[in-house]
Formats: structure tokens, sequence, C-alpha cells
DNA sequence: CCGTTAGCAGTAGTATTACTACTATCAATA
DNA sequence: TATTGATAGTAGTAATACTACTGCTAACGG
């Protein structure tokens, strides 16, 4: 179980919901409800009405939803990057191998240890997939930015940016086109649900889901041709 | 001026905003406020107001905001393609070159004739940019594609992918890239404005804005680099 | 053992937003 | 002249996001 905030948060909360246990219920609860019914759906009133509280205890600990839905994808973001630093870089792994293995994690984030026992790992990822955009593509960015709102993913981008110049050091825009890829991680699972003809990858049905291991095809096979440099030979 | 509605967008609305004064109207103001305010800020009623017209005069051409939203992008995006037809597919290009022209297109938008006189590029793009994302990221995405809402992006990025498809067959994901980069050409822009430390092309500053030659020079060097094929020689 | 106080949770609201049901105008037609 | 139908305007409701205030409880000092 997690049982300290990650510095980046502090600015995302009124009251550490990690602190407490109807805070950490807090955490359980909604990202059960943003996984199933989305963040438009998702009201704190709700939030309080499911866990037997009130609304103005889930107040207590964050202003407003939009916060707790940046609190937990922060949350998600902090995660990856522990394991992106524990499996590539302790593990020596650089350049594109530690890329793919980085991109290998996201895709398949249940194959690691995710430590909040009673938040699925489907629930999370969902969040991610569907949700992200609203956390970032919104008017509080700057706000939330300036608190440090973002800066596990800044630091992800920032490593993976570094491995990138390793196999293509003349390439000029490495950190937006890690961006760019990570995006592209989110928004194709959602793609392939709702939109099936902007994508080749398969939607996810209940028996066999094939969608993270193309999703992750689909990133080594841009990035085998990224790698490739034949200007500079 | 346009004078007729894209089949695509007959769903969208209640009433064609195109078939009337007051409708025409409509389009102006709202691609003015949700480029300068965003979709957020932005509500019917404040629209009716800045009209000298009344909310349910509005909602009589519009059921809620978020279709009108959508209405905008997709005219928007109708526009495009009809550009990439004229000037990628009439004049004769094909593969890499064709693909580079129509990105052109995208980044470079004033260089083209907008049909709709009184709603200035800059709004179209910066809905584009700054809200495209809530317009697919949505509770609602599913019945409004099912009304052909998406006709006209769905359309280009078939078309793109052909291309891509020449110049890397054995590339499994053409859509799946396809609509990746497009994305990366709106959503870039936003990070380079709102979270620089995400990517590598200039925020836009009043005086001389960089962004898009940037872009579309980012966008140029992934696909020469993607367009080489070592592995099938 | 009692009184103060600090921190937590709960009650009852308000303001705003999204949306709707109904009314009024007015021009074309029977 | 009466009727129809398409337009715009009025006045509301329901839900949401958020806040001001009240009461409980438990720790601590005297």
């Amino acid at each position: 179980m997690l049982s300290a905030a990650p510095s980046s948060s502090k600015n995302l909360f009124v009251k550490d919901p990690l602190s407490s246990v109807l805070g950490q219920k807090l955490l359980k609860e909604s990202a059960r409800m943003l996984g199933e019914d989305g963040f438009d759906a998702f009201t704190l009133k709700k939030l309080a009405q499911n866990l037997q509280t009130t609304e103005s205890s889930v107040y207590r600990y964050f202003d407003n939803k939009h916060r707790l839905l940046v609190y937990q994808i922060n949350l998600y973001w902090g995660w990856l990057n522990e394991q992106v630093d524990l499996k590539c870089c302790q593990a020596g792994l650089r350049g594109k191998e530690a890329l793919k293995k980085a991109f290998e994690i996201m895709c398949f984030p249940e194959a690691h240890s995710w430590p909040s026992e009673g938040i699925s790992y489907d629930c999370m990822h969902k969040i991610l997939t569907h949700q992200s955009v609203k956390a970032y593509f919104s008017e509080h960015v700057d706000h939330e930015n300036q608190g440090g709102a973002h800066r596990a993913l800044k630091s992800l981008v920032k490593q993976m940016s570094e491995w990138l110049k390793e196999g293509s050091p003349d390439f000029e825009f490495p950190k937006s086109l890690i961006s760019t890829l990570l995006a592209s991680v989110m928004i194709q699972p959602f793609y392939a649900e709702h939109l099936p003809s902007l994508t080749e990858l398969p939607a996810p049905n209940p028996t066999n889901s094939q969608t993270a291991q193309q999703t992750f095809r689909y990133i080594c096979q841009i990035l085998d041709r990224l790698t490739i440099q034949p200007l500079t030979v």
C-alpha cells in the first residue's frame, strides 16, 4: 500500500488522502468510478454516497473533481516512472533496449507490482487511456503545472528522450516524439474501442484482448524504423 | 462562404446553421469564443448573450454545446480534407510527397483559402489544437460517431495511410501512425504553450511564432526516417 | 476529573450550468 | 379573414460544483 504522498502531488490535495482511512477509501472508490463510468459522469457527490459519507468530507481532501483526477494520474505516472527506473536504469539497459522495455511496462502494467491493493490495473489503465487527456487539456493546466502536478510525466519524457538520442543523435525532437508516443499508447486503445477506423489495433473484447500486445508491437515497429539513420552514415 | 452542410454533419444539428442568418452568426461567434476562452468556459447562454439573442434560439440549432464543438471541428476537417484532395490527389502527388504536402496544409492553413469570412484561421486552429480532444474523448463519442460525425477525419486518415503504405508496405499500422501524427500536430503546439518540458517546439509568442514551422519540420523528420525500410531490402 | 481546544465529519444551504416546456410573433396561404 | 407553420422569446426545472456553518470526539493541561 502506498504510504506517503509523492512530493509532486503536494499541491493537488487539501488533506493528504494517504494519511487517513477515509482518504484511502476515496482513492480506491474514485479509481473504480473513473475507470468504469468516466470523468464526465463522475461527481464528488456520487463518490460520497458510494462511500456512505458526505460531500463535504470529500471536499476536505480535494478542492474539486479535476484535481482528484490529476492526482490519480500522477500517482500512476509516478509508479510507472519507478518501474522504468528499476527495470531499465538499474538493470543497465540503454538506448533502444531501454526504450522498448519502458513501453513494455506501460503496455503491460499488470506484469509489475502495482502497490495499491484494491485498485485494479484495469481501472488505472482505463483512466489513463480514456481520461488523461482531460487532465492535461483543461483550463487548469497552467496552475496545476506550476504546482509540479505533472512532474512524474515530465521526468519520464526526459529520461526516455535521452535513450532516443543515443540511437538517433541527429533527430531534433526527441522529447516531442517521446511525448507523442506516450500519448499514442494512451489514445490508440481508445480509438480501437470507439473510433476503430482510425487504427489497426483490435478493440478489446471480454474474452481475449490483444489490444495491449498489438499496441506494444506498433510502438516497437516505429522505434525499429526510427533509430536507423541513413543520413548520418 | 460555406453554403451547404457537409453530409457528415447532418446528425449534429437540429436545424442547419448554414441555412439562416442567425445560424451563421452562431458559427462565427462560437468559433471566436471557443478559440479565445476554450470549451469549458463556453456556454450556450453566453453565446446567446453575445449575439443579442436568446438561449432557446441557440438550442434550436444545436442540442448541446458539445455537438456544436464537434460540428465546428468536423467543418474544419472537412475543409482540410478538400484541400488535401485538391493539392495532393489532383496535383498528382503520391507517397511521401503527398504526405508531406498534406501535413504542410495542416501546419499552415492560412496559406490556403478558408471559405468562411469572419472566422479567423487562428480561432479554428486553436479550437483544433486546444479543444479537439474534448470532441473525441467524451461520453458522446459512440453516439456521434454512429451519425457519421467524424467522417471527414476518418477519410483523411484513410487517404494518408494509403500514401504511407506506398513508402512502407511492410509497416503494419499505417492508420494508427497517421492518426498518431495528426494528433501530434494538434497536441504538440498545446504542449509548447502549456507543458513546454514535453516538447522541443517553441511556444507561440505574439511577435514571431515559429511553432508552425517547427511542427512541420518535426513531422518531416519523422516521415523521412520512417519510410526507409532496411529490413525488407 | 473537568474544561478547553483542535481536528474531523455532517447539514444545509447557494450559484451556476445545462436544458426544457410553454408563449408570442409574423408571414404565407386557404 | 382565419389558419397554419416556422420563427424567436420567457420562464422555468434539475443537476452540478462548491461553501458556510454546526456538532462530535478525543487529546491535553490544570
